[in-house]
DNA sequence: TCCATAGTGTTACTGACTGTAACACACAAG
DNA sequence: CTTGTGTGTTACAGTCAGTAACACTATGGA
């Protein structure tokens, strides 16, 4: 009779529901491409334990956010979803929960908020429609939203 | 020491941090306008005990989203903040985690992912444009966005 | 060959949060 | 004063993220 006494905060996989911990260390996998678990240990601020950061690596790639390729008995992790994706996801969550599918609704709650103004939608806009015309089969893209990051060393 | 030991999932007030009854029952305020705990769980699918809606509205509004008047002993809830503006922040920091602020990486995220084509986008661009510049100062709307919903008896 | 090392797999505990609700208390009406 | 009706308080179970110890296994050198 399917109890429906539990949250079920994690119905699929839903970008949302990470922790801040799996959320960083997404991030840190996203802007490096490849890392072992060393490696993001090493990137942390905080300081983990081993154990730890591989305890969230393998969560993370259950959840279906990471994948791993075995280099010499070391795992690698690297994304199994572009950022993009996963945050378009989640935005289409949000959108359907609290806007009721209505992309516009968002976008009007964004400029409503600040967070955009008109004029810089606008430009997005012939942006985005641009950068579709000339290249309509980018995907998995990474490297693309000036990350800034020097971390780069990822041991490729 | 300040032990970052607990998930502290909802540092702040966010969202995407609600479970699924407490997203529901947001919803059904927002679309009443204003409700009492009863109408409230007439309105719900599922049978549930008049104390726990009125636990959860008390949570709501303890996190923010909800707020109530007292109306000859009764409460009425309502809305704190409107869908869109829970809506963009809840974005914002989607964008913030998972496109490091680029709400342009956002897009193309959502182009990517079929979630939105670059005419519609372009044509909402449009539209928002134009309403902004008609109503440059509007904030607080809530009813504005064809909810659709026959809102009294909303249980449609 | 045997051990130390590096890395993986397994298991677990704690605290936070949500779903769900019982129970106690207060006040208005009859 | 009794009875509703509605509120305040308290609680418990299940799930999940943060955090990590411990056991196990190859691999390369002594």
């Amino acid at each position: 009779m399917e109890r429906n006494t539990r949250p079920a905060r994690n119905s699929g996989h839903d970008p949302a529901e990470l922790g801040d911990l799996e959320r960083g260390i997404l991030a840190i996998v996203w802007r490096a491409g490849a890392v072992t678990a060393e490696q993001v240990r090493e990137q942390l601020v905080r300081p983990l334990k081993d154990s730890t950061v591989r305890t969230v690596l393998r969560r993370l790639e259950e959840k279906g956010y990471l994948a791993h390729s075995v280099d010499n008995r070391t795992f690698l992790y690297h994304p199994a979803e572009s950022r993009q994706r996963v945050a378009g996801r989640a935005v289409k969550r949000i959108v359907d929960w609290f806007c009721e599918g209505s992309v516009e609704a968002l976008l009007v709650g964004m400029v409503d908020s600040k967070m955009l103004d008109r004029a810089e939608l606008q430009r997005l806009a012939d942006r985005i429609a641009g950068a579709q015309k000339s290249d309509p089969h980018h995907a998995a893209d990474s490297a693309r939203y000036g990350t800034a990051h020097p971390k780069k060393e990822a041991k490729s």
